[in-house]
DNA sequence: ACCTCATAATGAGGTAACCTCAGCATATCC
DNA sequence: GGATATGCTGAGGTTACCTCATTATGAGGT
């Protein structure tokens, strides 16, 4: 027989680490001025290249009419660009700029080394284990 | 060398089992037309016994001003009361109604099996190691 | 060619859940 | 008793989303 609060008290550690991990991502996107929405979107694009509006929307999990914000800002920021489509005259390609590049490329270096010093402290064998366990949570919740 | 891909996965699994999990907990709460920080002052409230508004704040992390809309809000529906302090009369105590106490308790109810479903899947193994990597990420995020 | 229906982006307007700042009532300290 | 601090709330603002209607374009049928 299981004390109660011990799956309760997993669920809050998990969130606690989950806001500490928020916080921390914060603090790493400090030099660049952007919120998460903003970053998110240049690092979509600088990892699957030029796309439609939409599908950037859908990258976000956010509407369509969202990221038609998003990308106001971000071309504001003179970050992104539009494009037209040849192939569609109704869409709008979402592009980086050099500056949105070089800006991309920085915030993923600054990501990387985010998760190294935090994921880094586990031993390989942990972080093999907590893969498998939180894919095993996943299916459990969504299932 | 390990592959640069493997630490980045391992945070994006981390945050799709988080925001798998804030889905799922909406979901509990869909019977009671509850917001999350509405359900959460009715917790803390059932948990803690009658407090101050602004220890309330608090507890849910956020600026006193909005836990006065929160309470407004709940006392709205007879879910909590203010009442007066009799040491301090600056003070608004935030109780729970007896509508309010019933309404909480079905509500831990809710996510403690929530909370079997999702984390009762697991061996007892599995949710010791989770635990225990859990609480070391977080002091790496923290350190 | 034209009509219909679907799709892409966006203008207009709205909302939820926060925030800050100022003000009032009350408490505490000298 | 006067200065200063504390607790709550009114007023007003911000952010990051949303829906709905509109415009431009594309695709298919007749």
């Amino acid at each position: 027989m299981k004390p109660p609060q011990e799956d309760e008290s997993l669920s809050e550690t998990l969130w606690s680490v989950a806001r500490a991990l928020r916080h921390q991502s914060r603090l790493t996107l400090t030099p660049w001025d952007l919120t998460p929405s903003q970053s998110r979107a240049i690092e979509s694009v600088l990892r699957h290249g030029a796309m439609r509006l939409s599908d950037l929307a859908h990258h976000l999990r956010i509407a369509p009419r969202s990221a038609t914000e998003v990308v106001d800002d971000l071309s504001g920021l003179g970050l992104v660009e539009r494009r037209a489509d040849p192939r569609d005259r109704r869409v709008t390609l979402v592009a980086l700029t050099e500056s949105g590049t070089t800006t991309g490329e920085a915030i993923r270096v600054a990501r990387q080394a985010e998760a190294d010093r935090v994921f880094g402290t586990l031993s390989e064998h942990d972080r093999v284990a907590l893969a498998r366990i939180l894919r095993e949570l996943r299916s459990a919740i969504d299932g």
